[in-house]
RNA sequence: GCCCCUGUAGUUAAAUGGAUAUAACUACGGACUUCUAAGCCGUUAUUCUAGGUUCGAUUCCUAGCGGGGGCACCA
């Protein structure tokens, strides 16, 4: 439609001998500015020494409702805006319609995304929860737009941070996990594992050479005692992963571990130096790439123990995932600390292999911070991803208790409730930016929520399953509602998400369609009403808007809540 | 020191260069007793500073100040 309009004024640009300028169509922020309105008056009086507003009358002029039947009022207004009003038909025909496939630039492109990579031997912490979040939601809105979305992650299952988590545990053998404990007990035992060695490597000389020593002797697989201790640790970790995974809502085709991309990594580096690409360093043994050169800074690719960087396992993993399936478009999806990091690594990548380069885009999400200072999984002081949302569950659980619902009922309502909390709270601002967490504000139930959306959405439901079957094709009888007008905006904004890759335009649109229905619920009766059949249609076209919408959040529709 | 991100009501956020800067939370007040009160209605308050570009700047540019991150063998 916007295109439609644009074509429109273009034309009349010519009829009236006005030169042919830069201008938009734009969905007024104000609905009762219109459906769409646009500026073209306002870049226009300056060329021609014209007041927009006789400028926008002009135009306006040769436009009749005849000639554009989509429209009942089209008007100059403010300072020479001109709005276009959609008539009451045309509303009344978006709302009857079933969601059509949108054509967008990613419309049968293969796509590759990477995000959560979390580190076994690690705790899952709310870092990863963020990734995977906006990961999802990424995919999803690709997927929406025609793309073939391929989900991958990524593993750190090899390097220094799980040696130090190795040397804790030899340190505790005693406390050593049996096969049948819980997968939490086992967790909890390597969470502590790294965090104790990891201060002990920063505290201690002795035990840093331990630590680097291990390293070494487990990229070579040269002990079998620290084997045991590697493979059960290891399959432990990507099996809470998958647990984590699975609440959350993401299945990955495919992952990638470190371990695997570090030979490769290693192996580019090396062949490369002879290239000029990267060279010994003058202080050591270590290879590096010389970021300066691209107005970035100086990397290690290999260390001085000859042992590649997770900057030359990245390369490793660019070229692996290439060979993985032919792409498109390749996405990661990493914290922001990453930034400068990521820049380093793409420019020698784009030596390397240009192509592969070229089609990498990297997303990045803000930290996560307390009111009380930063987290970090060294010193141990993380809330992780499985607490949070044991926390959230928690909650919802409270707030059900005096409900008569059956088991199965409350089981979804926890699931579907708490990460609708978690991961709105997440996707409501623009990713990039930090979010400072507080438990009590962050998680909420109310107003600018997950929750609030999915609470529309089952009242909505609840009115048409007490209606049963009704017209499909009924008219309005009465003026057109508010909520109407910015139901059939739901492409647009879908378009516009996926134009900027921003999850956070989805996630602002349902909040204020949800506000709507709830408002337009408490004033409107449906059941009854004179205009019943036309309002069970609306309230048809909220419960899909509002699922279809939430879906591309990766969060659910519980039946009831 | 250098580089990147960031600065909006008391708080947390929104606003594709546009019209009266929008919500939520908190506080206080209210309505209904009708389809789910995790709801609805109302009251108060905001663009870090100084310049610039523009018909128009929260948005773009420059400088300053504040916050976060990064800057050689962690990921």
């Amino acid at each position: 439609m916007q295109e439609e309009i644009k074509k429109y004024i273009l034309k009349d640009l010519e009829k009236l001998g006005y030169p042919q300028v830069d201008f938009v169509v734009e969905l007024p922020k104000d609905i009762t500015n219109g459906d769409f309105s646009t500026n073209i008056a306002l870049v226009l009086s300056k060329e021609i020494g014209k007041s927009p507003k006789e400028i926008a009358d002009s135009l306006v002029a040769t436009w009749t409702t005849e000639s554009t039947p989509a429209f009942s009022k089209i008007e100059t207004a403010g300072p020479g805006f001109i709005n276009f009003y959609l008539s009451k038909e045309y509303i009344e025909n978006e709302i009857a319609k079933p969601f059509a496939n949108l054509q967008t630039q990613y419309t049968g492109k293969k796509i590759i995304t990477e995000f959560t990579d979390p580190n076994p031997f690690k705790q899952f912490h709310i870092g990863h929860l963020m990734s995977n979040t906006i990961g999802e939601s990424v995919s999803r809105l690709f997927e929406i737009g025609g793309a073939d979305v391929t989900r991958v992650c990524y593993n750190g299952d090899i390097g220094p941070h799980i040696a130090k988590g190795i040397w804790g545990m030899i340190q505790h053998t005693e406390m050593f996990p049996q096969e049948q404990d819980s997968l939490e007990d086992k967790m909890k035992y390597m969470g502590d594992a790294y965090v104790y060695g990891s201060n002990q490597y920063e505290e201690d000389e002795k035990v840093q050479s331990e630590i680097k020593e291990i390293n070494k002797k487990l990229f070579e697989g040269s002990d079998s005692e620290l084997q045991i201790y590697y493979d059960k640790g290891r399959a432990w970790s990507l099996e809470y992963f998958d647990t984590i995974y699975k609440k959350l809502g993401t299945e990955f085709k495919h992952l990638f571990f470190e371990t695997q991309t570090a030979p490769i990594g290693k192996k580019i580096v090396e062949d490369n130096i002879a290239t000029g690409i990267f060279e010994k360093s003058e202080e050591s043994e270590a290879i590096i790439y010389k970021g300066e050169q691209d107005g970035l800074h100086t990397r290690v690719f290999i260390n001085s123990q000859g042992l590649p960087t997770y900057e030359a396992k990245d390369l490793g993993l660019a070229v692996m995932k290439s060979e993985f399936g032919s792409y498109d478009l390749s996405i990661v999806v990493t914290a922001q600390e990453q930034n400068e990091y990521f820049k380093v690594m793409l420019a020698a990548l784009s030596m390397i292999k240009p192509e592969v380069a070229a089609m990498t885009k990297h997303i990045s999400h803000g930290m996560m911070q307390f009111a009380d200072g930063k987290m970090s999984s060294r010193k141990g002081n993380v809330i992780t991803g499985d607490t949070l949302l044991e926390q959230v569950e928690q909650k919802v659980i409270e707030k059900i208790a005096e409900r008569e619902y059956s088991e199965e009922e409350k089981k979804e309502i926890i699931d579907t409730v708490s990460i609708a909390a978690l991961k709105y709270s997440i996707l409501k601002q623009a990713p990039g930016k930090n979010i400072i967490f507080d438990f009590e504000k962050s998680i909420s139930f109310e107003g600018d929520s997950g929750p609030y959306i999915q609470y529309a959405y089952t009242r909505a439901m609840s009115v048409l399953n007490k209606a049963g079957d009704f017209a499909p094709d009924a008219k309005n009888l009465k003026d057109t509602y508010h909520i109407e007008k910015l139901l059939i905006r739901f492409d647009s904004i879908v378009m516009r998400a996926i134009e900027e890759l921003a999850p956070q335009i989805v996630a602002n649109y349902l909040i204020e369609l949800a506000g709507e229905f709830n408002s337009w619920y408490a004033q409107e009766k449906i059941l009854g009403d004179e205009n019943e059949k036309y309002k069970l249609l609306i309230a048809k076209k909220v419960t899909e808007v509002l699922k279809v919408g939430l879906n591309i959040l990766g969060i659910k529709v519980p039946s009831k809540m």
